[in-house]
RNA sequence: GGUCCGGUAGUUCAGUUGGUUAGAAUGCCAGCCUGUCACGCUGGAGGUCGUCGGUUCGAGCCCGAUCCGGAUCGCCA
């Protein structure tokens, strides 16, 4: 076992102050230029990179060592700090490099399967896999270190305001409701199951039942869904919750957490109060709940213009219920050939849009995909609905109104992205409001929670629970950046006859909701604060403040789109004996 | 569960209407080299073209099936 060299500096931190300095630095080879006679090394820890440099004025047996060297292997090294001939303005440390007189090898390296750079573009099969070497990478190495400050803050804040960080179970009651549970057997009591929690939602309701009021956690949630860009089974949410309090109080509070995470993490000055939309709005001008506001494109309505134009598509989506929108790729026409809007029409069919309608505005005509079904006047009236000029595009879609507003609020997504228009030094954060607290779900032709089944409707709103339901408004509020949901929340119901009512408008029997709720309920019968609060999805956060287009680049070690840890393996067969004390039976093939 | 894109050297990719021994860059190995910093120069090794089947005189290329990866719709109270 070679001895350890005891650091005295990080190589990144290294600058013209040290020189003359003798140094003892620990660290991983990034490159080797062996020039013959004299041995260059840049050498590599979290901080950064510095050159060490081995020329024949030290003894034979040293040089032949450093001669050994290759990528990746783990080294301690004693050397003065001089200061350069010629510069090196590509790194932090170019001004000064170090001349070597001990070294020690740690461990030895294969060559490594991926290379230890940031703008390699490797599979992200091959980086999950070897984790551990993509981690080295300086960007990955930074995503971590903010994703602890974001945590570091975050807990001192909430401190701050009172707040008590209270862990809640990870093995819990299988949740009806909402996503997927993992399922946990339960080899003490045969044939039963736990869940791994969704959320700590119930149990934080009742730390406020039990007098905590205020409590904060930075806590791993679980949902056995698909995975996506944004979305992994296990992800962490910064859950809280607060008494006595109405939705004022938890956005402004929010507010200022907010901004001092801009402020500090990001040097980013966030104007307060933040706009609000409510979610009506939200769709109508975006066709998204979670509008992306650094550019415009905002939908428009011409259900009046066209209702009556005699084009069939247009008119028989009004009579049916539906919508006639369109957004203004304004000044862009020309930016777009016939193909791309071919293109555009068969990317909304996931949508639900059975087609596209588009108008060019040009100098002196407008041409348009729908032009012989319609008259050059009703034309007219919808450019000048959308103020068009020359070099305008207008895009159309007719439908019901969900798969307008899909359809509009991907295409505004999609062609600024294109355009380039998406600027990523901006942060446009918003709350949207005022969500329905139901929404109709046809198939099982019953009511879900939009939120979840706890939120408070509108005071104005309770009479409509029995009439209505649909158009009851909740207290509930999201919080978006640049398109994202970063979280949300709401106030939430504490009378337990509201809550008993809530259950039943959502078909639930008064055993189900005992079985399912009964503890909430019975915990709300003795004495209950009023009470909000909100979660915020840490790993979407840290990604968009990290610039990352997926949380997996802020997560240390995330599972690939199969759910699948690709570096231990995981999910893996259990063995027979584990098998047989928890009385699970295989389906064998 | 659906749709789309992809799978060729360790890695990233090219590979023409199907036609000789499948190429490049980088990495790796060996030799030379005292101011490099993506060091340079010379030489070398490295391939089940994801897998199986079919068409064909002949398949990396065409067809079918299948596996794997990613994006996305559904799903995510």
């Amino acid at each position: 076992m070679a001895k350890v060299l005891k650091r005295t500096n990080m190589c990144g931190e290294l600058n013209k102050s040290h020189i003359g300095n003798t140094v003892v630095l620990n660290g991983w080879i990034q490159r080797k230029r062996n020039l013959g006679g004299l041995i260059f090394c840049d050498l590599r820890d979290k901080t950064g990179i510095v050159q060490i440099v081995f020329n024949q004025d030290v003894p034979q047996k040293l040089f032949e060592t450093a001669d050994r060297l290759k990528s990746e292997y783990v080294i301690g090294i004693k050397g003065q700090v001089k200061e350069r001939e010629s510069k090196n303005e590509q790194i932090a440390t170019g001004d000064i490099e170090i001349f070597v007189d001990d070294l020690v090898i740690y461990s030895e390296s294969e060559t490594p399967p991926i290379y230890i750079k940031d703008d390699d573009d490797v599979s992200e099969n091959l980086r999950l896999k070897y984790r551990y070497l993509d981690l080295r990478k300086n960007r990955m190495q930074k995503n971590l270190m903010f994703r602890h400050n974001m945590m570091k803050l975050t807990r001192d804040f909430f401190d701050k305001e009172g707040f008590v960080e209270i862990e809640t179970p990870m093995l819990i009651k299988p949740t009806p409701e909402g996503a997927r549970d993992y399922l946990v057997p339960s080899r003490v009591n045969q044939g039963m199951f736990y869940a791994l929690p969704q959320s700590p939602q119930m149990f934080k309701q009742i730390l406020m039942v039990s007098g905590v009021d205020r409590y904060f956690q930075i806590v791993k949630c679980f949902r056995d869904e698909d995975l996506r860009a944004d979305r992994q089974p296990e992800f962490t949410q910064i859950d809280l919750e607060m008494s006595f309090v109405d939705i004022d109080d938890v956005l402004e509070l929010q507010e200022r957490y907010l901004q001092q995470l801009f402020k500090e993490l990001m040097d980013v000055e966030i104007k307060l109060p933040l706009p609000r939309l409510s979610y009506d709005e939200a769709m109508e001008r975006y066709g998204s709940d979670k509008p992306d506001t650094r550019f415009g494109f905002e939908l428009q309505s011409l259900n009046e213009i066209v209702k009556d134009c005699g084009f069939k598509v247009f008119s028989s989506a009004i009579d049916s219920g539906g919508d006639v929108r369109g957004i203004n790729i304004n000044g862009y026409n020309d930016r777009f050939s016939r193909k791309d809007l071919d293109k555009l029409q068969d990317e909304i069919k996931v949508y639900g849009a059975k087609g596209l309608a588009w108008m060019r505005v040009e100098e002196n005509e407008i041409k348009s995909s729908f032009g012989k079904f319609i008259d050059e006047e009703t034309l007219k009236t919808i450019a000048d609905a959308f103020n068009a000029k020359a070099n305008d595009l207008i895009l159309i879609v007719a439908g019901p109104k969900k798969i307008v507003f899909d359809s509009l609020g991907f295409l505004r997504r999609e062609i600024a992205q294109r355009l380039g228009l998406l600027d990523n030094t901006k942060y446009n954060l918003l709350w949207v409001l005022d969500f329905p607290l139901f929404e109709y779900d046809e198939e099982e032709g019953r009511y879900n929670s939009m939120h979840h089944p706890f939120t408070s409707p509108k005071d104005q709103d309770t009479d409509l629970l029995d009439s209505d339901p649909t158009m009851v408004k909740a207290k509930a509020y999201d919080i978006v950046l640049n398109g994202v949901e970063l979280g949300g929340g709401s106030i939430r119901i504490h009378d337990k006859d509201l809550q008993k009512k809530i259950f039943s408008t959502l078909g639930l029997s008064d055993e189900e909701i005992d079985s399912k709720f009964g503890f909430l309920l019975e915990a709300f019968k003795y004495g209950t604060p009023p009470h909000g609060g909100l979660a915020y999805g840490l790993d979407r956060m840290a990604m968009l403040l990290c610039k990352e287009k997926s949380i997996r680049e802020v997560i240390a070690f995330p599972k690939n789109q199969a759910a699948m840890c690709m570096m231990s393996g995981a999910p893996s067969e259990a063995s027979e004996e584990l098998l047989d004390e928890l009385k699970i039976t295989t389906i064998k093939e």
